[in-house]
Formats: structure tokens, C-alpha cells, sequence
DNA sequence: CATGAATGAGTGTTCATTCAT
DNA sequence: GATGAATGAACACTCATTCAT
């Protein structure tokens, strides 16, 4: 029943290069699953495709991880592990002012994971989170949870060194997440949040929020908050 | 098989919501599809749970939406329609400061996006943008370019009236949307943006924004622009 | 993407039949799966060919039953369910001789079971057993041990009224049903375990094999033969 | 790479199951077939768990046989190969009774087939012969038909000494037969032909059913049972 | 020779979509 | 109109087989 395999007037075609270089295809794997899944969605990605853009066949996939969510899992944890205890560290030595290191903190959240492809796992937890509660509960106690840790722990710096006034943390914190949280969604939603053709500038946008923000923030002895600044009803 | 509904001669029975009128079905369909689409994204919610949440059979579903797709594309449209004429009317006969104004922008948003099923259709046109560019393009230019014109004008009246001070547009714009994306994210996220147990009330974090908004815009009455405010290196 | 579907020049193709005859399915895609199973095995059998044969498509096989394996265990319960419950009444209020009722034992048996397609259950049973370790002990439990203790009531029956000598049941059991199981085998071994050609008349086999057995159960050696010894009809 | 075999002077070193010599492992194979076929079948059974069982790589199995199929006939060849020409032998030249020579055929087969892994076969072929007819053929010339030659040749030698009684033999050997299937399947399924717990000495089985056959079998009807009619030892 | 990484045809299962009732 | 039985294309995953090392 199978046609036979050479019948094209051509040469025996090249009997697919079977490269052997098992160390390599995970992580060329992860690459390709990453921009695919971000892309298109874990539900619209076949395993196929992803198998595909990494340059391999689909059984090879299934070498590498025993399913498709699997594959999801490994991709979250490949993209985040060990990035915030090397931070915290950083941010434990840290010199300067505060309002300094606010700003080494975004300029360097921007530069290591928002223009990187790891930004766009976050707008794939937020659409798949749903769906694989396991793996959302993995990405918040591994990310979320440190993430706000280290931001709270820099505002609180801020405060006890009499550099920021006294602040609600618990509302404070998202003044700055939601800036990132921002340009995440700028890069990745495909238009949804930005209009499509608009140009920002990602450290010009930072620099205005931190403007913003310290301002904010700043301690002010002297100013008196204004009577009632323009404060909604 | 199934008995027939009111074979029981009591009387008892309330109102029963009535046969269902067939004029609703469209509706509740929607409605049933925004909520599942929310949720579980589009690929991973099934025609028939659509359906069968709006208490109609799998066929009726495509009675009246030609497909899947179609009714995607529909529950976009029908959350969003007219909504931006009828605000853009409030704002044009705005009587108070610029201030009060923009809290009422807030407050008003939040009320009637915000806080209803309707802020779920940006999280999934984050996730889906990239598989309906169609769907995406109609939701820009419906929604997220209007949006932008309406705070950019609130913006610009502030500045003109010397209620605020000069501002950069282009950026100041997303200090005030990425506070209400970050919301959004917040009630539908599932925990991808902000720790599951975390007590968040929308109209005081609102409320709190506003004042580090205002705060930042406001045209420098008396004290100077700081030297040069906390900003960073 | 899809080619039109009625490109080729001839006459519209008859829209594919669409049946609509719920109550019917189940049965036919039972008859149609023992068929198969018993002639290709569990493993070998594709489900496709299975409703192929029940003259449905793939989809319908899985409306009815939930998995391939699902549909097994359906197989073997519907073709054995109450088989015994019937029997057992039967010989409760069995008149004649116990010879006559192990006779009327085993024939009832070939009419029924034996000559039936039911048989090849067995096979499957015996086949498939290691790796459904589930339906194994379903079908033990609704066959096996019943038939077991059906016999050994006929048995024990001969010789409380001393037309059987005493027997040591555990054994005899099994004089009996040997030959029901080889004629199983027979019928669905393929060859292996009686030569292809070899014409067997399973009516004749079994009057031999009663011959034999009462001959060997009958009580006393030195009573001549009875005229016609338990024979039966 | 082997090692010579008895290199080592020394004189401990149990045979240590040597390197694993070369010409051992196609055996070693198809001990490794025969099991894990007989238990799960030969569809169920992946090649790489054979091979893993022998302790070589999937590969290794493929340098062997050329393929699953290969590798089944192999099995089914290897266990069968020249047993009946020694049988035959030993049957030509035996001295004792016809009764005592089936007792022995009975007891020899039980030792050598029955009681080894070699009885799984039939088990195998009973379930795999409707797929693999050329398989199926091979078996049933090899072993069913030669089989079943020796015992007619048995049983005609007592009738022509007069030992039993004209036996119509197309029938009369498969009172031979069917109990020794019986032992298989006892043996080989998995509780499909008896209940799990029950405890069955095939040797207690074996001589109950000759001391059945042989009183069916036995001439002399007027004579009382011979003191100890053909019993076997 | 032996290995095991790589392949891809094959199969169970799902689900959007159709259509006879 | 409404229904839900039926369809079949699509996809995740498996596994016999190949072949570079």
C-alpha cells in the first residue's frame, strides 16, 4: 500500500540528516515552546509545530518531555529559576540611595527579563492559569510571591532611612508592578493594550514612571501634601 | 426519556423564567461565552459548555452564531458597542477641575468596566490577539484607540487650563492606563499578577493612584520642580 | 485551505447518509467489537475498523462508549450478563436423572454459549487477561466462578443420590469442563490447537464426551451397564 | 571485548555469568519474548521492554531479527524444534503397556512442555493465529498435527493389541488432548478459565484424568476393572 | 558489533460543525 | 425553530524501525 520511496526520477532524497546531539534539544526545545506558546497560546500550539521550529520531529518532543504539559511546566521553570535569589542578593548589598535603587531595580528587571522572551511567560500565565492551576500556583510562589518581596522590601528601605514618606505598602507595591506589568503586555498582546503601530520607548518609559513614582513617594518634609490635591469624591 | 418539566399539579412553581424567550437566546450565549472564554480562553472552552451554560443544545449555538469563531467575534462587539460615544458626550460637558474629572474617568471605568464581566474581554484579547489578528484590529480600533483619545483629551485640558503641568502625553497617557490594565489583571489573572489570597480593594488602590497621579501632574503651584526630582541615573 | 468538496465532475455525492438511530448503535458496535476482538485481539483491533463494521464512523464509536477499553468491558458484560441466573433456575427444578442433566448441561451449553459467537469471550479473555487485570476478575466473577458452581451442584447432585460414585468434585469439575474449553478452542484457535481441515461435529464431540465422563462417574462397577446408560438424547 | 571464557586461573569466580557471550543473546532474546509475549500478547508487547528484559538495547534486538514479526516466529520456532523426532523415538521403541505408555506420554509431555514456559505457545498462537496466519501454519504443522499423530499412533497400538476397545479416534484424541489445553490455559489465563485461588496439582490432575480415559478407553467390557487397571506409576 | 537518539506512520480520542427529525 | 446524533478532520502521543556514532 505505501508508495514506494523512491519512485521520483530524483536522487535518493537526503535520508534526513539524523543529527544526534541529545544535550542540545532540550533547551532548543524550551526556545521554540516559549515564542510559540506566547505567540499562539498553549491550546493553539501543537506539539508538532513546536517540535518543528526547534528542528526536529514530533516523536523527538515526546523524548524530551512526556507531554505537551509537561513541556509548559519545564518552559515556565526554565525561564525563572535562580533569577530572584541572585537578585536578592544584589539588592541586600546595594549602596545608594533609594530612590536609586528603585531605578537599578526596573532598569534591570527591563534589560533581564521584560526585553527578553521571558516576559512573555507572564502574559502566558495569565492566559492559561486557568487552566493549569498546578503550574499557576508554581509561576506565583516562584515568581509573584519573590517579586513583591523584593519590591516591598525596597519601599520599606525607602521609608525607614526617612528617604520615601510613609507609604501603604500593600497598595504602593503595585504603583510599581503595574508599570511593568504594563510594558509586558505592551510587547506581548499583540495590540490589545496598545495600539499597534505606537512607538514607546521602554527606558524612556521607565524613566517617566520612576519620575512619577519618587515623586510620589519622596518624603517631602517641607511641602505639605496639598489640601486636598485633586482627590476624587 | 426526560419527564415532562411540570407534571407536578401543585401549585407552587415560580415564575419558572419561563420558556426561555427566544429573542434572549443570542444574548445568553454571549454572555455564556464571555464568561467560559474568560476563564478557560477560547481554544480550551468547548462549543457545548457555551451551550449548554446558556441552557440551549449544541445546534441552537449555531443557529445563531455561524461558528466558534463568529461568536468570538461577536461577544467582543457586543461588549464594547457605543460604549465610548455615550462617554465621550459626559466629557465634552464636564463642568469641574480637570482633577475631579479624571477620578470621575476612573471611578465611572471602574464601575462600569471594570468591575463587570466586561473587563474579562481584555484578557482575552491578550491571549487571542495573536490567533484573530481580525478580531484584534476590531478590538483596537473600537476600543483601545478611543480609550486613549478620551484620556489624552482629559490630559490635554488639564494642561491647557494650567491645572496640570506640561506633560508628555504620549507617556503620562499610561500612567493612567496602566493602573486600570493592572485591575484587570488583578480580577482575572488568575494569580499570574498578584498572589491569589491578596486583599486588594479596587476603589481604594483607584483612589491611591489618583493622588500619586495628581500628584505628579499637577502644575508645581508653588514649590519648584525639585532640582532634579528622585529620578534615577 | 480545504479543497471544495464536490470538485470532481460527477453528480454531488450523496451527503453521507446520516443516520439517526441512537437506541441501535450500541448493540451493533458490540456485535461488530466481539467480532473483531475475538478474530484480531484487543490490541490489533482498531477502533475505527470496529465502527467501520457497526457501519458508523469513528466519532460515533466514542458517543457510546467512552474508550476503546470501555467498549471491552461492555463486550464482556453483554454478552454474559444473566446468562446464569436463567441456567440456574433451570436446574433447580431439574426432573430427570443426573445423567441426563449433565447432558442436558452440556448441550443447553453449546446451543446457547458454544455455538454462539459468545464463545470466542473466552479466547479474548484468555488473551487479553495479563493486561486488564480489571475485566479478568469481571469476567471471573460473572462466568468462571458460576459456571464452576453450577457444575459442581450438578456433580454433587449425582452423587448425594448415589447415581455418581463418589467423586472427588475439585477434579471432576474439571473432566467437564475441559472439553466445553476445547471445543472453544477449536472453534477460535485458529489452528492452534486442532488441525485446520479437521471436521469436527461438536454434538458428536460432546456425546463422546459424556459417554466417557458418566462412565467414569457412574456408581456401581459391578451393576452392568444401564440399557442405555445415562445416555442422553 | 569478551572476555575468553575461562581465563581466570584462580578457582572461585562462579561462572559469574560471563560478559554475556555473544551467541548467547539471540537466545537470550527470545527468552525474553516468549515471556512477556505470553503474558501480554504480542501487540501489547513494545520491543524495547524485550530487549531490556535480555539486557541489550532496542537496537540490538533489530540486529537479530528484522523485525517484532520475525522475532514472534523465532520464538514459536525455538520452542518447538525437534521435540516430536526425539518423542517419536522413544514412543517406537516402547516396551510397557499401551496403558502405561499413555500415562507416560501424559507425564513426559507435563515435564517437558506443560510444566515450562514453552506451554505459553499455544496460549500465544491461540491469540495471535488469526494475525499471523503464516505463523499460525508453521505452528500447526509443527507441533499441532505431529502432536496429534503420536497420540493416534498411541491409541491405535492399544487397540490393535487389544488393550482398548476400537475407539472411533477422530474423537478419542481430543479426550487426550483437551485436559493437557486444559493445563495450559490453567496455567497461562490469568483466571479466565479457572478462579484465581484455586489450588490445582497438575500432576493429582494428569492422573485423575488417565485413570478417566483409560476406563473409557479399556477393552474387556465384561471384565471387572483390572486390580490396578493401567494406572500409572 | 552495540547503542540509543531520532524518526514518522499509526491510533485513540476530542470537538466544531452538520443535518435529519 | 430547536435538538442532539452523527460526522470526520485534527491532534496528542506511541512505538517499531533506522542509522550515525
Amino acid at each position: 500500500m505505501p508508495l514506494p520511496k523512491f519512485i521520483c526520477g530524483k536522487a535518493a532524497e537526503p535520508p534526513v540528516k539524523r543529527e544526534r546531539r541529545k544535550d542540545a534539544r532540550p533547551g532548543e526545545l524550551l526556545d521554540a515552546a516559549l515564542e510559540l506558546f506566547v505567540d499562539k497560546g498553549f491550546a493553539a500550539t501543537r506539539a508538532e509545530e513546536v517540535a518543528a521550529r526547534a528542528g526536529v520531529s514530533k516523536g523527538t518532543l515526546f523524548l524530551y518531555f512526556g507531554s505537551k504539559e509537561e513541556l509548559l511546566k519545564a518552559v515556565v521553570r526554565e525561564n525563572i529559576s535562580g533569577r530572584f535569589a541572585e537578585w536578592n542578593h544584589e539588592f541586600e548589598t546595594f549602596a545608594g540611595s533609594t530612590a536609586e535603587m528603585l531605578a537599578y531595580c526596573l532598569n534591570t528587571w527591563w534589560e533581564r527579563i521584560g526585553a527578553t522572551k521571558a516576559s512573555g511567560i507572564t502574559k502566558l500565565m495569565i492566559g492559561e492559569a486557568g487552566n493549569f492551576p498546578e503550574i499557576a500556583a508554581f509561576y506565583q510562589q516562584e515568581v509573584v510571591v519573590p517579586a513583591q518581596a523584593l519590591i516591598r522590601r525596597v519601599l520599606q528601605r525607602g521609608i525607614e532611612r526617612g528617604e520615601f514618606k510613609p507609604l501603604d505598602l500593600d497598595y504602593a507595591i503595585y504603583s510599581v508592578i503595574a508599570p511593568m506589568l504594563f510594558l509586558m503586555m505592551w510587547k506581548h498582546s499583540g495590540g490589545a493594550c496598545v495600539p499597534d503601530g505606537f512607538e514607546l520607548s521602554p527606558e524612556d518609559y521607565i524613566r517617566h514612571q520612576l519620575d512619577t513614582l519618587l515623586h510620589g513617594f519622596q518624603a517631602t518634609p517641607s511641602t505639605p501634601a496639598p489640601p486636598n490635591g485633586g482627590r476624587a469624591a
